[in-house]
DNA sequence: TCCTTTATTGAGAATCAATCTCACTTTATT
DNA sequence: AATAAAGTGAGATTGATTCTCAATAAAGGA
């Protein structure tokens, strides 16, 4: 059994919930997207693969991965939710350009020593990071210079 | 004339656009709360002191504001968009409680410098610093443990 | 001051992600 | 198999945000 599976499990019986087939269905596409995904994607991905799950239960699941510590809802963009996995993928920053939409991550190692002292300092239990840059990346910031 | 209201003027003239009357109310009203604040929060204080502004103009002018540099969009909460000003406040991490929804703000002195360096190496123009960490604050934590 | 042009506003309609409802279906247990 | 509890799907609902469009305000020239 994957880990995640085992983890998801344990979490959901110790509140004397079940993992279900459609549960294990959204756990599994989770674990295939290597990226981050919106409630959309997940759908999308889910039908082709002939898994059809329903919306709602999609809506209903994530919070109980967010929970569990394998996923966290790590963005916001262009009105939408998005989530990534977690187990196992260090943290990052995320550099959001606002005219392209791209989504760059860079490395948080020298600034995570910081965020977790001031955590401990005032007992914060952090269960999602949401470090998120937005403006321009390079190429949009040429492309409007241009154009003006 | 107070800086924020010049800075204003001078973005919009650039753009051909006009500092109009609903557009000053809704500037003071943004420097005059010293908080994150949501649409509704700033419709409700203009319309106390008797400026109504309609909720579609605040929502037209926040953008506005924001690209001129005076306020950012730093946070989203209980379903809504937040702002603040940033016209000579330093940038801070918002600790943001799940459960009470209380917000903390500690300093980014020690993070700040990494972040740019960053920034200037991939030549990314930051507009806007989203750094949430989202959990629970050591009294809501308390609390969990104690009805377990 | 009046006129013309262009930007702006307010009110309400429209949009759309996310949530809720509820009858039906699974799952676990006896 | 029977029962009880948890879970699901379809569609209705919600609510923040955006859009539409007729009416209004601002700026500059005559």
């Amino acid at each position: 059994m994957k880990e995640y599976e085992r983890l998801f499990t344990e979490y959901l019986e110790a509140k004397g919930q079940r993992l279900t087939q459609p549960r294990r269905l959204i756990l599994e596409a989770v674990f295939s997207l290597h990226d981050h995904f919106d409630v959309e994607q997940l759908y999308d991905r889910l039908r082709i693969h002939n898994e059809e799950v329903s919306r709602a239960t999609i809506y209903r699941t994530l919070p109980l991965l967010v929970e569990s510590g394998l996923i966290q809802h790590s963005l916001r963009q262009a009105d939408r939710d998005f989530y990534e996995h977690i187990l196992g993928h260090p943290q990052h920053l995320h550099w959001i350009c606002r005219k392209c939409g791209t989504v760059v991550e860079t490395s948080l190692e020298m600034v995570l020593p910081h965020i977790n002292k001031v955590a401990s300092q005032q007992r914060f239990q952090i269960e999602d990071y949401q470090l998120n840059l937005r403006g321009l990346c390079w190429k949009c910031a040429d492309n409007e210079n241009e154009n003006q």
